[in-house]
DNA sequence: ATGGTTGCAAGGCAA
Protein backbone atom coordinates (compact mmCIF):
# COMPACT_ATOMS: atom_id res chain seq x y z
CA UNK A 1 0.00 0.00 0.00
CA UNK A 2 1.08 3.77 -1.47
CA UNK A 3 0.70 6.12 1.26
CA UNK A 4 1.39 9.37 1.00
CA UNK A 5 1.51 13.31 2.39
CA UNK A 6 0.62 16.51 1.33
CA UNK A 7 0.46 19.75 3.10
CA UNK A 8 -1.65 21.33 0.76
CA UNK A 9 -1.62 24.65 1.90
CA UNK A 10 -5.19 26.01 0.98
CA UNK A 11 -7.19 22.71 -1.13
CA UNK A 12 -8.78 24.88 -3.25
CA UNK A 13 -5.89 27.27 -4.59
CA UNK A 14 -3.67 23.83 -4.44
CA UNK A 15 -6.26 21.74 -6.04
CA UNK A 16 -5.20 21.35 -9.69
CA UNK A 17 -1.52 20.80 -8.26
CA UNK A 18 -2.92 17.96 -6.13
CA UNK A 19 -4.80 16.33 -8.91
CA UNK A 20 -2.18 16.47 -10.72
CA UNK A 21 -0.26 14.90 -7.69
CA UNK A 22 -2.72 11.99 -7.62
CA UNK A 23 -2.79 11.12 -10.96
CA UNK A 24 1.20 11.09 -11.61
CA UNK A 25 1.67 8.81 -8.19
CA UNK A 26 -1.73 6.78 -7.46
CA UNK A 27 -1.32 6.75 -4.26
CA UNK A 28 -4.10 4.31 -2.27
CA UNK A 29 -3.91 6.77 0.40
CA UNK A 30 -3.18 10.58 0.72
CA UNK A 31 -3.47 12.67 4.06
CA UNK A 32 -3.87 16.03 3.41
CA UNK A 33 -3.15 19.04 5.74
CA UNK A 34 -4.02 22.84 5.70
CA UNK A 35 -7.28 22.63 4.19
CA UNK A 36 -7.88 26.27 4.91
CA UNK A 37 -11.75 25.19 3.91
CA UNK A 38 -14.36 25.02 6.33
CA UNK A 39 -16.08 21.51 6.30
CA UNK A 40 -18.90 21.94 3.55
CA UNK A 41 -16.64 23.51 1.08
CA UNK A 42 -13.94 20.57 0.87
CA UNK A 43 -14.12 19.48 -2.78
CA UNK A 44 -15.15 16.15 -2.30
CA UNK A 45 -16.69 16.08 -6.13
CA UNK A 46 -13.40 16.65 -8.20
CA UNK A 47 -11.75 14.39 -5.95
CA UNK A 48 -13.94 12.13 -6.58
CA UNK A 49 -14.04 12.27 -10.31
CA UNK A 50 -10.23 11.36 -9.81
CA UNK A 51 -11.23 8.04 -8.45
CA UNK A 52 -10.70 8.90 -4.62
CA UNK A 53 -12.95 8.87 -1.76
CA UNK A 54 -12.37 11.44 1.24
CA UNK A 55 -13.05 11.83 4.63
CA UNK A 56 -11.93 15.49 5.96
CA UNK A 57 -12.12 17.95 9.31
CA UNK A 58 -12.35 21.19 7.81
CA UNK A 59 -11.83 24.23 9.17
CA UNK A 60 -12.63 28.05 7.93
CA UNK A 61 -9.46 29.99 7.24
CA UNK A 62 -6.46 27.48 9.14
CA UNK A 63 -5.57 23.82 9.77
CA UNK A 64 -7.86 21.07 7.97
CA UNK A 65 -7.03 17.68 7.67
CA UNK A 66 -8.41 15.23 5.53
CA UNK A 67 -7.67 11.26 4.40
CA UNK A 68 -8.19 10.19 0.85
CA UNK A 69 -8.15 6.75 -0.80
CA UNK A 70 -8.20 5.58 -4.15
CA UNK A 71 -11.50 3.47 -5.21
CA UNK A 72 -12.72 3.32 -1.98
CA UNK A 73 -14.25 5.74 1.02
CA UNK A 74 -12.47 5.79 3.93
CA UNK A 75 -14.03 4.37 7.56
CA UNK A 76 -13.62 7.58 9.76
CA UNK A 77 -12.39 5.90 13.54
CA UNK A 78 -11.55 9.71 14.81
CA UNK A 79 -11.66 13.03 14.77
CA UNK A 80 -9.79 15.27 16.86
CA UNK A 81 -7.67 14.17 19.91
CA UNK A 82 -8.77 13.93 23.19
CA UNK A 83 -7.50 15.73 26.38
CA UNK A 84 -8.37 19.52 25.40
CA UNK A 85 -12.54 19.95 24.77
CA UNK A 86 -11.03 23.93 24.50
CA UNK A 87 -9.33 23.37 20.97
CA UNK A 88 -10.95 24.03 18.75
CA UNK A 89 -8.25 23.52 15.47
CA UNK A 90 -8.97 21.04 13.19
CA UNK A 91 -5.74 18.71 13.11
CA UNK A 92 -6.72 15.28 13.69
CA UNK A 93 -8.45 12.75 11.48
CA UNK A 94 -8.21 9.21 11.35
CA UNK A 95 -9.67 6.42 9.52
CA UNK A 96 -9.36 3.06 7.96
CA UNK A 97 -8.77 1.90 4.63
CA UNK A 98 -9.39 -1.86 4.55
CA UNK A 99 -7.38 -3.20 7.67
CA UNK A 100 -4.87 -0.19 8.23
CA UNK A 101 -5.62 2.22 10.45
CA UNK A 102 -4.06 5.86 9.03
CA UNK A 103 -3.87 8.82 11.29
CA UNK A 104 -3.75 12.23 9.35
CA UNK A 105 -2.19 14.56 11.66
CA UNK A 106 -1.59 18.56 11.58
CA UNK A 107 0.94 19.50 14.55
CA UNK A 108 0.54 23.12 15.38
CA UNK A 109 3.67 24.61 14.23
CA UNK A 110 4.46 26.34 17.57
CA UNK A 111 6.02 30.33 16.93
CA UNK A 112 6.97 32.12 18.12
CA UNK A 113 8.73 30.08 21.00
CA UNK A 114 8.31 30.42 24.18
CA UNK A 115 4.49 31.75 23.77
CA UNK A 116 1.25 29.91 24.71
CA UNK A 117 1.55 28.64 21.08
CA UNK A 118 4.68 26.74 21.61
CA UNK A 119 2.50 25.67 24.78
CA UNK A 120 -0.34 24.53 22.55
CA UNK A 121 2.02 23.06 20.79
CA UNK A 122 3.59 20.47 23.14
CA UNK A 123 0.48 20.02 24.93
CA UNK A 124 -0.60 18.62 21.58
CA UNK A 125 2.50 16.47 21.22
CA UNK A 126 1.61 14.79 24.79
CA UNK A 127 -2.49 14.39 23.28
CA UNK A 128 -0.46 12.52 20.23
CA UNK A 129 1.75 10.33 22.62
CA UNK A 130 -1.26 9.30 24.58
CA UNK A 131 -3.19 8.37 21.55
CA UNK A 132 -0.47 6.85 19.86
CA UNK A 133 -0.07 4.60 22.62
CA UNK A 134 -3.48 3.90 22.84
CA UNK A 135 -3.03 2.91 19.04
CA UNK A 136 -0.29 0.62 19.73
CA UNK A 137 -1.90 -1.03 22.25
CA UNK A 138 -4.46 -2.55 20.27
CA UNK A 139 -4.25 -5.07 16.99
CA UNK A 140 -3.91 -4.64 13.36
CA UNK A 141 -1.57 -2.06 11.53
CA UNK A 142 -1.27 1.48 11.89
CA UNK A 143 0.12 4.32 10.30
CA UNK A 144 0.62 7.81 11.96
CA UNK A 145 0.89 10.28 8.68
CA UNK A 146 1.40 14.11 8.65
CA UNK A 147 2.86 17.24 9.14
CA UNK A 148 4.52 16.72 12.40
CA UNK A 149 6.35 20.54 12.06
CA UNK A 150 9.48 19.27 13.21
CA UNK A 151 12.50 20.09 11.93
CA UNK A 152 16.16 18.31 12.80
CA UNK A 153 18.32 19.76 10.26
CA UNK A 154 18.45 22.90 8.44
CA UNK A 155 17.34 21.50 5.38
CA UNK A 156 13.99 21.28 6.75
CA UNK A 157 14.17 25.47 7.21
CA UNK A 158 13.18 27.57 4.73
CA UNK A 159 15.69 30.16 6.35
CA UNK A 160 17.45 28.61 8.56
CA UNK A 161 19.22 31.89 9.77
CA UNK A 162 16.10 33.26 10.44
CA UNK A 163 14.86 30.63 13.27
CA UNK A 164 18.19 30.82 14.60
CA UNK A 165 17.87 33.93 15.95
C1' DA B 1 20.49 43.86 8.49
C1' DT B 2 15.17 45.45 11.59
C1' DG B 3 12.83 41.88 5.41
C1' DG B 4 11.44 38.31 2.69
C1' DT B 5 6.29 35.01 0.66
C1' DT B 6 1.63 32.92 0.33
C1' DG B 7 -3.40 31.54 1.24
C1' DC B 8 -7.58 32.73 3.09
C1' DA B 9 -10.82 36.08 2.58
C1' DA B 10 -11.53 40.63 2.86
C1' DG B 11 -7.81 43.05 7.25
C1' DG B 12 -4.67 40.65 9.41
C1' DC B 13 -3.21 36.20 10.78
C1' DA B 14 -0.60 32.05 10.46
C1' DA B 15 3.15 29.61 8.59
Amino acid sequence: MKIATFNVNGVHGRLPALLRWLAEFRPDVACLQELKAPQEKFPEAALRVAGYGAVWHGQKSWNGVAILARGLKPVESRRGLSGDPDDTHSRYIEALIGDVRVGCLYLPNGNPAPGPKFDYKLRWFERLMKHADALLATAGAVVLAGDYNVIPTDLDVYKARTLAR
